[in-house]
DNA sequence: GCCAGAACTAAAGGTAACCTTTAGTTTAGT
DNA sequence: ACTAAACTAAAGGTTACCTTTAGTTCTGGC
């Protein structure tokens, strides 16, 4: 037998079972009037109308009750055959990024994303609420140079400087500003080392014609996230980049102890690759168009950051970026 | 849950059932490469094999054979909504055609189509493998002035001359030409009445300086068949097209009495017309191609007739055509 | 063993089905 | 009555699907 109109059996066995097109629509991925198109097809070529509107929600009409039961089972068993078969792999989207951008970026914002679409399941670098699949990362987050192959989506470039902690901002905020940072403890992160333009402490300190001594000496850390352990610590300050760190600049629990101006933005960018083949997948390019989404709000913040400290009366401060300023201590 | 790929499902299920990539392809009225083509896209997607040619016929790869029963009653179940829904009607061919064109022609032939589609409902006025659907022909044949519409396929001309009985042709064979007919019955058919080039008796007789009293006397028929019976029954002659004749003519069960020069093209023509939304339906394309197929060796045939009585030799005769010969006899 | 035929595979190209978008209508709820 | 939600309608673009053609593998016959 041929049995056409496959998917206009589907359409309509899952508005019936789930009593609206709204909600079939989202459960496959597209848009309610294309539900309504492929039962509307069906309904053409049987000439009978198979579904009625009710009060809320939608209910098979004589035509079809009998046929339903059989629908269901039909269904019923196919999404056994997809369970067993893992075709529902689908509803999986995995992630691997570079932790600090995970951890500081990702983590916090992946809720919105999993708000908006229950059904999906978001596995990041391995963890998350799918099991790990070899082979099977959908997305790719990494700090680099910028490539432009297909596939690849820039998020943002990051801005790089020294970082402190609200107490030693304070501390060192009344000592001179060229022998501000004289015989305190320095400590650098390996994570922008390979990035050109970006600073490290000993050319920073020289392009700010600074005194300090020794300015290589000090603690390494290769991971942001472990800097910045030692920077709230109170251990010293480091050199790093604004952009994962939007929350504590903007909660005060970490401080700019010297002006906007003496950053560097980074010639590396936070980018984003996606395998061609999982874009075909429609969760994955919604899950794309939410990154870059976000990645434009903590663009635009990082910009907001730098230019209104550039501002037109030479530097002026934004509220809680100025220079030196202290903000409410905090735990 | 999302369930793509429903296609591949459906191939690949029929495939296993039916053994082959061909016999589904066939079953689903599209080409053995598409259901490879389906099931390659369901591996390539899950990244394991699901089939695997055995030395006669598919089988189900472990991966597939736990899903596999599943699967079966999955599109049992749909088989079952599809009989339900009279979705299977895709299955069916409803053509109506002049009664004379079905009789003498679509029928004796229709069987080949058949033989070569199984599983096709036919069903011709009315009559057949599937019952009368209103409002559901998806094929009209006709003879009558052409049209040149999309929908409207040309088959084939008639040509038009006296046509007799075995036994009659001897009687009236001895007799001189010019007399041939004198006191002798004339049968007439309405069937060509308002085609502008097809001769009656009366200008036909007069076309052949024949001579006869009173050409329009005698029985009139609206039917080729009912004009058959009587010529048979050698109650006279009647003047028809050959078109639907081609089988008597041939086994000599129906003779023409007079040189085929004699006779004349309609200007009318058999002619099918298609429903538009019914060719979407690949069966109905494949009856159409079939049908002007046919019509083709039809016309051939016609075309052969009389080409071959006008030859190169003036008035040279094809071997079971010449003029006045005598077939053998033939209940 | 070699050839022929049948069945499947691969790749390319065209078409139709399908989905999205936008705008409009109906229904239910405030 | 007005608003919001849900569905409908129509148009347009894109993708998925099918066909075609050619090539490969496997089976069976000579």
């Amino acid at each position: 037998m041929a049995l056409s109109h496959l998917k206009s059996l589907q359409a309509l066995e899952l508005a019936l079972r789930l009593g609206s097109l709204q909600a079939a629509a989202s459960a496959l991925w597209i848009t309610p009037a294309a539900i309504g198109q492929r039962i509307k097809a069906l309904e053409d070529y049987l000439g009978v109308d198979l579904v009625v509107r009710g009060r809320s929600g939608l209910r098979p009409t004589a035509e079809l009750s009998g046929a339903l039961e059989h629908l269901r089972t039909a269904f019923q068993e196919l999404d056994a055959v997809s369970t067993m078969l893992n075709l529902q792999r689908g509803d999986e989207i995995h992630i691997a990024a570079t932790s600090d951008f995970a951890d500081f970026w990702l983590k916090p914002r992946i809720g919105s994303f999993k708000a908006a679409h229950p059904h999906v399941l978001c596995c990041i670098n391995g963890e998350g609420d799918a099991p790990l699949r070899i082979g099977q990362v959908d997305c790719e987050i990494s700090f680099g140079p910028q490539r432009t192959d297909a596939g690849d989506h820039l998020l943002f470039r990051d801005f790089v400087l020294p970082i402190s902690s609200p107490e030693n901002t304070r501390r060192i905020s009344n000592v001179a500003l060229r022998d501000r940072l004289e015989g305190f403890p320095l400590l650098h992160l390996d994570f922008y080392k390979e990035d050109p333009s970006a600073p490290n402490w000993s050319t920073w300190i020289k392009a700010q014609r600074l005194k300090r001594t020794d300015p290589n000496r000090g603690i390494r850390f290769q991971r942001i996230r472990a800097a910045l352990e030692a920077v709230r610590a109170n251990a010293g300050l480091t050199i790093c980049g604004l952009a994962l760190l939007a929350p504590y600049i903007e909660d005060g629990s970490l401080n700019l102890p010297f002006p906007v101006s003496t950053g560097q933005w980074t010639e590396h960018v936070f980018q984003a690759r996606f395998r061609p083949d999982a874009l075909l997948r429609p969760q994955v390019k919604r899950f794309r168009e939410w990154l870059v989404g976000q990645a434009t709000v903590t663009s635009d913040w990082l910009l907001q950051c730098v230019e209104s400290a550039k501002g037109p009366h030479g530097r002026r401060k934004s509220p809680r970026l100025g220079a030196g300023r202290i903000g409410a201590e905090r735990h």
